[in-house]
DNA sequence: CCGCGGACGATTGTTCCACAATTCTGTAGC
DNA sequence: GCTACAGAATTGTGGAACAATCGTCCGCGG
């Protein structure tokens, strides 16, 4: 599985659960039960649970256990905040140096190559490559580790904001004009660019999430 | 101890050890014996271990365990590149709004209450909660986490600055200026101030750093 | 009828023990 | 001096157990 370790494993499963819908906002996750289900101990969930609550995927509170949070406008809004900080620092080295990664390049030639039937969950994987490569290619380990510890985070917004998508030769088009603006080592363009990229889709996402997440998250959850 | 749970205080113990210097670069933290010494069970001070790892302060490499890395001028360099990249984005955000974190001021207010001869040690930790306060203050609950991602690495940078800090008065009158370019509300000011002032603290670690190492990297660590 | 307190069951946080798999060490042999 | 290999040490994971905490249900009183 992804990562050799048991551990790393099994967090790979949980969080494909949570990104895909099966455990919704306020799912609970009890140890004993979630562990004989993955069939690894409960010392092995629970480092794994520990992980994705350090991803922001879960919530953890003393005593009572994980459950997954419900995503708030303001959360969204902060997840896009983070990604506008490191994306933005990431886009204007790469672009200073003329550094286009061949990740980003690939993950735009598969945009185009989906069709207008695409499942809008391919067309996210895809534009999560383009923007993970950028944030590679920039060159700092710590860079990198940052926003892998806010990635998952990133792909839960993007996986609710469904059918508001723009159609994938429309979101590639975008992505096609990033890397126009690092090909021509045009920093400044670069950033504003990608800048205007993730304000849209965050105001996209702001509209489309309050209506979902309302209805998914009083039945579970109350606060 | 810090944090309720036996995970985060040994944790926070063995951080402190390393950021004392108690444990080097290239220290090996077997896992029965330092469970032992700390009175926790394997599991709990894997976890504690796991904790460290993703903050930077330890290095783990699989079937062998962890040990203390070496920071070289690289690591120094992208510390502090993570550091312009979080600081100079809530410091922009605090100025533009004129809000003035009360622990900021009140750590400057520590600086300067510091004589000639304060521990060096205390310098750091002025310095540390001020910086912390500034991005607290931005009000972003990622942010913050993302700099609790870093925080140890940069305290682990610093401790190694020992000797070539400049004057506690003058570290308490840089800090000062920073927080006048908030009160300000220029937060063009208040960016540029915060640029200079890491990039001066950089360029004295950098200089200070290599020779230090260098001497106590090799009897331990051979790679 | 509704709220309150306490017993009981469920869940979490942590420990101790066990064991296969891997790595390290020291030694014998070439 | 170097290699090969056996044995020791260490890591990765599982299982059972238990105190502490939380949640729930029931009976009681207002």
């Amino acid at each position: 599985m992804a990562g050799t370790s048991t551990i790393d494993s099994a967090a790979s499963i949980i969080r494909r659960r949570i990104l895909d819908g099966v455990l919704g906002p306020g799912a609970r996750l009890p140890e004993e039960q979630t562990s004989a289900e993955l069939g690894v101990s409960r010392h092995t969930l629970r480092a794994a649970l520990r992980q994705l609550v350090s991803e922001g995927l879960l919530r953890h509170e003393p005593n009572r256990g994980v459950h997954v949070p419900a995503l708030t406008p303001a959360d969204v809004s902060d997840v896009f905040r983070i990604r506008r900080m490191i994306e933005l620092d990431a886009i204007e080295e790469i672009a200073l140096v003329g550094n286009v990664p061949s990740g980003a390049t690939s993950a735009v030639d598969g945009m185009e190559a989906l069709g207008l039937s695409a499942a809008w969950h391919q067309v996210v994987e895809q534009d999560m490559r383009f923007h993970w490569a950028l944030v590679e290619a920039a060159g700092s380990p710590r860079m990198v580790r940052t926003y892998a510890a806010i990635h998952a985070e990133i792909a839960y917004c993007l996986v609710q904001l469904r059918p508001h998508y723009d159609r994938p030769a429309q979101v590639a088009k975008e992505h096609r004009d990033l890397l126009a603006a690092i090909v021509a080592r045009d920093g400044e363009l670069a950033v504003v660019r990608m800048r205007a990229h993730l304000l849209e889709a965050e105001t996209t996402l702001l509209g489309a999430i309050p209506a979902a997440t309302h209805s998914e998250r009083f039945p579970i959850w109350k606060e």
